[in-house]
DNA sequence: GTCTATAAATTGATAGAC
DNA sequence: GTCTATCAATTTATAGAC
């Protein structure tokens, strides 16, 4: 798909609703804006989604999937948890990085007071932790994690460490690493290790 | 100041446009919204701050203080590392929950595209994290914790263990508990010592 | 399907009476 | 200081030509 101007137009109009709706968050996001960038005129935006609302419910229902689907996926693979628990902060960090407004904006719609469509459309998501709570267990059973490991507490921790970094950019740079853009990219290019050491430490018998 | 009666009118808008600022964002925020909370006339709003990006930056600055201010502070007390960093825990987890809002605030605020105010306002404050850094110095000289642990990450991983949950309740508590408020509350409730218990599993030598 | 023109509602800000 | 009335600009949404 490197030719943007062969795909159709209503693909044209979710991508730079994607684009502008995760980087201004819905408030902030304006219909002008998205035709613009979309290359089309306004009303065509109306003409494809009927409303706003329409249009953001398709850009939310996106964002939550791409963070939220994939999350316990690599759990069923024959690795042993370690291992698992090592491919899944790679591959969570991997997806953030290429897409780090998602996660701002997802918390950010679903925080604010007067936002009934996010809320429902996390209502009618069908992501429970169910199976990894499975898998946490039979690891206490065989004894290779400790006996008090709670599975929500260990994947609330674990994304935690991985998103907080990635949403807490424009204050972790300045204040911490003073600014200096290659200190922040660096420290995020070890995170991996980092995550997996402290998750490691937590966890081992 | 049990009778808000009493308080003057600037303090009470200032109150009102922290409640609504912190919870429908800077964009979502109405001038109206404020006035009615605050039971004034909209064009009091005006009359005390000249525009609605001078009364944004006032709750900006204010809330950026509530969170960055304090964090520091502990580590210059007498009792030994392990004890202020559990005491650190405690009150940022109680500054926390006495605003759940405030974090999600800064945070989106921060990574909105074009908002030069927000970043403007984190660039002249001087939090700075170098005395942390000399007192983790001390302490891996003294030997009571491991040689390899960087203060920048340690802080980083310690802020991601605290604020996390708080901004990321209105997705926890109906995916990880089903909806159901009471184990959320209990979750939180129990954080404390399952983020201190980590911090030393982290740090131990 | 795509555009121009415009309606209709919202919203930040000001003028002026009291 | 506080209010009413109103302006001016923005913004979502629709009507209608091509």
């Amino acid at each position: 798909m490197s030719d943007k101007e062969k795909i159709n137009t209503e693909e044209k109009i979710l991508d730079a609703a994607k684009e502008v709706f995760t980087e201004e968050g819905k408030a902030g996001a304006k219909m002008q804006m998205i035709a613009d960038r979309a290359g089309i005129n306004k009303s065509l935006l109306h003409y494809y989604y009927r409303s706003k609302d329409k249009l953001f419910a398709a850009v939310f229902k996106f964002a939550f999937g791409k963070m939220a689907s994939k999350i316990f996926t690599i759990f069923k693979s024959d690795d042993d948890f370690f291992t698992q628990l090592e491919r899944f902060v790679e591959n969570y960090l991997s997806i953030l990085l290429k897409n780090p407004f998602i996660p701002m904006f997802i918390l950010g719609e679903l925080n604010k007071k007067h936002n009934n469509i996010a809320a429902e459309l996390i209502l009618k998501s069908d992501v429970n932790i169910d199976s990894f709570a499975d898998i946490v267990q039979k690891e206490i059973q065989k004894g290779t994690i400790k006996k008090d490991i709670q599975a929500k507490n260990l994947i609330i921790n674990i994304l935690a460490l991985c998103i907080f970094p990635v949403i807490a950019k424009p204050i972790i740079e300045p204040v911490v690493f003073n600014n200096k853009t290659d200190a922040y990219k660096n420290y995020i290019k070890n995170r991996k290790d980092e995550i997996v050491e402290i998750v490691y430490n937590m966890i081992k018998v």
